[in-house]
DNA sequence: TCACGGAATATTTTT
DNA sequence: TATTCCGTGA
């Protein structure tokens, strides 16, 4: 762990990271292209600050991901010592909610609130909208999924849901009376219940430090030097939690790449980076613009792309990786001689000795992979499609974790929702009573026992309530409340899945991962904003010795990942761009910078590709134009290539 | 009021 | 491909 020499810095990093990395106070932009060591930039500032003798946890370090911030401090301790991994910080959501929880009294909040992922959310929103639409009786109301999307965005943009309707669903302006009643609805109901969704975290820090000036000044004058990662995908009310933390020091270094902002749909702005400067006067701005990643072709085409766009901060990335192949455009003709060029040319290189995980197929949506996942299983390529599946999110997770919600949350509507309609003969009308009923007797999840109604006999009813009897007359550490959970419910389990035993090898392991936590609230915050992303079931269950597969993403699960080859399918005018951004201006400035982020996520070799014509059955149009992104570029820089057959 | 089955629908998703 | 939603019969 101890390195006892000292970090050679002037060798480790280029001389405009160097800066960064030396840089002392006050405010610092860092532009970060793609592939240029924004990562080492981070890692070695936090090592040289605490090299200097600066208290690791006087720095706050705030990333969008678990993963990104333990990666970075994880790195920082190798080259320093293990007091790296002491920085405060992690994700935005869990830094608001650790301090939420703190102060919940100063906002009226119950400390044990409880987190709704949007699963949750959705299920809240879908719960609540009955009693709506029973009394407006529309049809054509969206769906629970559009609702949350919805209502997201208003958080995320400080936007009425008017105005996100008519902005951006214009199609449900009809139903906008109604929307924005269930908005309401909503939010009250979270409100009573202590619920926090997502957005509410943010959005209520926020308030906190706004409204709260002893408690602000107390937690900006912890941080001496505050890092935010990946910026140009924070909000404005991320934004404005920075400048508020920030305090009198301004000791706040910013990393980020406008180019590559590609999460406004979720309510990044990515002007955020654009005004930091205002924002911060005298900020000092550095730009990494060496690439270390691409072959001198693919970042020349990638500058071609990047170039178009309207309003960036300027830029040119180079390389000392000259040589390697022109990218090439392939015009396929169906969809299917697509996917099956794509399959001859992986087979190709994986012949020629690049391995299966070194190449990825990129697109634009999900079910853009679909003809192509047929093609490989045919010719039997393995693969992994990233970013589907999400473990923590399926159904038996959730059912399981529902039960000890509501041990330290009794009013979590939500759970008690999904637990009671897990017993037969009772659906939503008698789960809406039953809660009531819990409620009414204000012994918080005790509440349960006096509950009677007829039908409550009948069904499993006894079963569950003898559950909470037994967890609350016993004494028991978190891992046996989850056993107690386990046992009661994996009959449940078993009469509902036939695929119950993996899902009960999930659990199994679940419950080991309980062992970890001293209490059940920090194992549902954790499961709520730091999950296991994995099937632990499905890896045990699928004993596949294949490690070797083929990577299948959506552009934006890609971006941050690097491979030896890339392949952008559906390079196609209404796919991508998609058919939804052809009409709005800064939209398709945001294709224009997911495209950016495809091609530079390609070390050696690039391929677009797309089929000369195609019937869009969702639109009606027949698509038969390349992405206007690469259509028009020089032969030079993008090599053209139609497939025969 | 619940359970079930068929029809309709679908951009992207770090928390 | 996988959900979600809605109508039907018990």
């Amino acid at each position: 762990m101890k390195n006892s020499d000292r970090i050679s810095y002037n060798e480790a990093l280029n001389p405009s990271q160097l800066k960064a990395v030396n840089f002392d106070e006050g405010p610092l932009l860092v532009i970060a292209g793609a592939g240029s060591g924004k990562t080492r930039t981070l890692t070695y500032r936090v090592a040289r600050l605490v090299e200097k003798g600066v208290a690791p946890s006087s720095i706050l370090l705030l990333t969008f991901t678990r993963k990104a911030s333990l990666e970075m401090l994880k790195r920082a301790a190798l080259l320093l010592d293990n007091r790296c991994e002491k920085v405060a910080g992690g994700t935005f959501h869990s830094f608001a909610n650790a301090t939420l929880r703190k102060y919940a009294s100063k906002l009226g909040f119950r400390r044990d609130f409880s987190i709704l992922d949007r699963v949750d959310s959705e299920a809240l929103i879908s719960m609540l909208r009955k009693e709506i639409i029973s009394v407006s009786g529309h049809r054509s109301f969206p769906r629970k999924h559009s609702l949350a999307a919805i209502f997201s965005r208003a958080a995320n943009k400080v936007l009425t849901v008017a105005e996100v309707i008519l902005n951006d669903y214009p199609h449900f302006a009809s139903n906008l009376d109604a929307i924005i009643t269930l908005y309401n609805t909503y939010n009250r109901h979270k409100v009573e219940n202590f619920l926090c969704d997502y957005d509410d975290l943010l959005v209520y820090l926020k308030t906190l430090l706004e409204d709260h000036q002893d408690i602000r000044d107390r937690i900006s004058s912890l941080y001496h030097y505050i890092m935010v990662d990946e910026y140009q995908d924070t909000n404005l009310t991320q934004a404005e939690i920075i400048r508020l933390l920030a305090g009198r020091r301004q000791n706040v270094m910013v990393v980020g790449d406008d180019s590559q902002s590609i999460y406004a749909f979720r309510g990044a702005n990515f002007k955020n980076i654009m005004k930091f400067p205002e924002i911060f006067p005298g900020t000092r701005i550095i730009r990494l613009e060496e690439n270390y990643r691409s072959v001198q072709p693919i970042l020349s085409l990638a500058n071609v792309i990047i170039e178009r766009a309207k309003e960036k901060y300027s830029k040119i990335l180079f390389t000392r990786r000259p040589g390697g192949p022109l990218p090439v455009l392939v015009r396929a003709d169906t969809e299917n001689s697509q996917s099956r060029f794509v399959v001859a040319k992986i087979r190709e290189l994986n012949q020629s000795g690049i391995p299966l995980k070194q190449i990825a197929v990129l697109f634009r949506a999900n079910f853009h992979s679909f003809d192509l996942e047929i093609e490989l299983n045919r010719a039997a390529i393995p693969f992994v499609k990233v970013g589907g599946f999400k473990f923590i999110e399926s159904a038996h997770i959730k059912d399981f974790l529902a039960h000890l919600r509501v041990l330290s949350n009794p009013y979590d509507s939500v759970c008690w929702q999904r637990i009671l309609l897990l017993l037969d003969r009772i659906g939503s009308k008698n789960a809406q009573k039953i809660y009531e009923a819990i409620l009414a007797e204000k012994s918080g999840y005790a509440g349960i026992f006096s509950v009677k109604t007829k039908k409550v006999q009948s069904s499993g009813f006894k079963g569950l309530a003898d559950l909470f009897a037994l967890i609350d007359s016993t004494p028991m550490s978190v891992t046996q409340a989850g056993e107690a959970v386990f046992n009661y419910y994996v009959s449940i389990l078993k009469d509902k899945y036939d695929d119950h035993p993996k899902r009960t090898k999930d659990l199994e392991q679940l419950l080991n991962i309980m062992g970890r936590y001293r209490t059940i609230s920090a194992f549902l915050t954790d499961m709520a904003l730091e999950p296991p992303n994995t099937s632990f079931g499905a890896s045990f269950a699928t004993d596949d010795p294949v490690d070797d597969r083929l990577i299948l993403s959506t552009v934006h699960s890609a971006k941050g990942l690097e491979w030896h080859t890339v392949f952008i399918i559906w390079a196609l005018e209404g796919r991508f761009p998609s058919i939804h951004a052809l009409h709005n201006e800064e939209d398709l400035e945001e294709e224009l910078r997911l495209m950016y982020v495809a091609a530079t996520r390609a070390k050696e070799n690039l391929f677009f590709t797309y089929p000369s014509q195609i019937y869009d059955r969702a639109s009606g149009m027949v698509l038969n134009r390349p992405s206007r992104f690469i259509a028009d570029i020089p032969g030079n820089i993008l090599k053209k290539y139609t497939t025969e057959g």
